[in-house]
DNA sequence: ACAAAAGTGTTCACAATACACCCATGC
DNA sequence: GCATGGGTGTATTGTGAACACTTTTGT
């Protein structure tokens, strides 16, 4: 009998009122039935380790995420308490204004859950979204990840609380906008946000900028 | 036929006279017999990735590491002509005082090899090795890799040296002297290393006030 | 007019950089 | 005494951190 080998993918959204959030879905089949798990499943023989998450993730949740790069591969022979899986976790950020979650074929169910009001996970997830949380917080700070999470036009302040909730602690207001201006990826609209309080100017992702600024060999360091 | 998973280990050394080296097995088998390539193999069933690597590596090299970290898991349905094998990479550093090398079981040979030299190599390899490299470059500048390739007693200009090699630039030796020494994590000895010039000063790394600073979430920044 | 959130500049302290001369040993 | 590599300090510049008041809207 062969090792067996799965993806698992940990995705996270932001939404304001939430703060940073977490998909998973609930499991229709053993081991683990009826738990609440991360989206995954066994790569067959002719697909990619991507495509293997992506499909995977499509069928229980039928989900696109806007970004995704590898974890980590987590091979503890006593991980799966049936059979011995290794398992490529990716790590994934995805957009969700709008995006409807829908269950299918293996999962019974698909949420969003708060990062601080995880339930009990099958396996070893938990220690996969230790491992995934910590990378984001890493990245955050050097790569604009961020922007990934957003919707496509966005109030400063929104980035920077995201920032302040990815990273746990409070970020200034005014060293944070300068910083992250002088990157030059951001293009101010001539649009304002409405709700309670003074209308905030929108901004938008500038990707082509970015690549190029890349190339360049730039470093982006934003905190 | 299911999926075999395996796993290879980029190990890198250090000498003053070469500069950084990679640890290359010749195959002895089909694919790629008479290759040279990076030590590996396939993972057993009741091993964990880790103890696999390890294994692989001193069955066909009778080498120890100093320090290991998993690098990437290579999963591309193409990556061995004949079957699906994906490969989970790890990234090792060895300390090349003294441990010889010796080829047994399912190598040729194995040697040491110039990073600026290397043979053509079999598999995805090639690319394997210039993640590898990267990655070493990357945590060189925030985490004191570079003691762990190094003898246990050592002359700070090689330390230096291993800097400008792995980074491909000059480093100024009064700035890395003051920002290193000023981590706390090496001890000055009351020895003198010999040869030609005037003789230099000898340090050893302290692990132990390495591993008090990390817990006290103390970050090393180097370069 | 008041509550709520947005916008904006300056100062200060520390850290990174650049840089050149003298010292100890072996031959 | 000369060639080889080792050792050290200071001045300047740039960057990160701290910090408070005014503006715009809705109610």
């Amino acid at each position: 009998m062969a090792i067996q080998v799965a993806t698992d993918a940990v995705v996270f959204g932001y939404e304001a009122r939430k703060g940073l959030c977490l998909l998973l879905i609930q499991r229709k089949t053993e081991p683990f039935a009826g738990s609440w798990a991360l989206p995954g499943g066994f790569v067959l023989e002719h697909e990619s380790l991507e495509q293997a998450v992506q499909r995977e993730l499509e069928e229980e949740t039928s989900l696109r995420v806007n970004y995704m790069e590898q974890l980590y591969t987590f091979g503890d022979p006593e991980r799966d308490p049936r059979k011995r899986v290794i398992s490529v976790a990716y790590f994934a950020l995805v957009k969700r204004n709008g995006q409807a979650l829908q269950a299918s074929t293996d999962a019974a169910d698909a949420r969003w859950f708060a990062m601080e009001q995880l339930p009990a996970l099958a396996f070893d997830h938990t220690h996969i979204i230790a491992k995934a949380l910590q990378r984001l917080q890493a990245k955050l700070s050097y790569e604009p990840l961020g922007l990934e999470l957003l919707d496509e036009k966005f109030p400063f302040s929104e980035l920077q609380q995201l920032y302040e909730c990815v990273l746990q602690r409070p970020v200034d207001r005014r060293n944070f906008k300068k910083k992250f201006m002088s990157l030059g990826i951001l293009d101010e609209l001539n649009e304002k946000s409405v709700g309670v309080g003074r209308p905030a100017g929108l901004y938008r992702f500038n990707r082509d900028k970015y690549n190029e600024r890349r190339q360049q060999g730039m470093v982006l360091e934003i905190l």
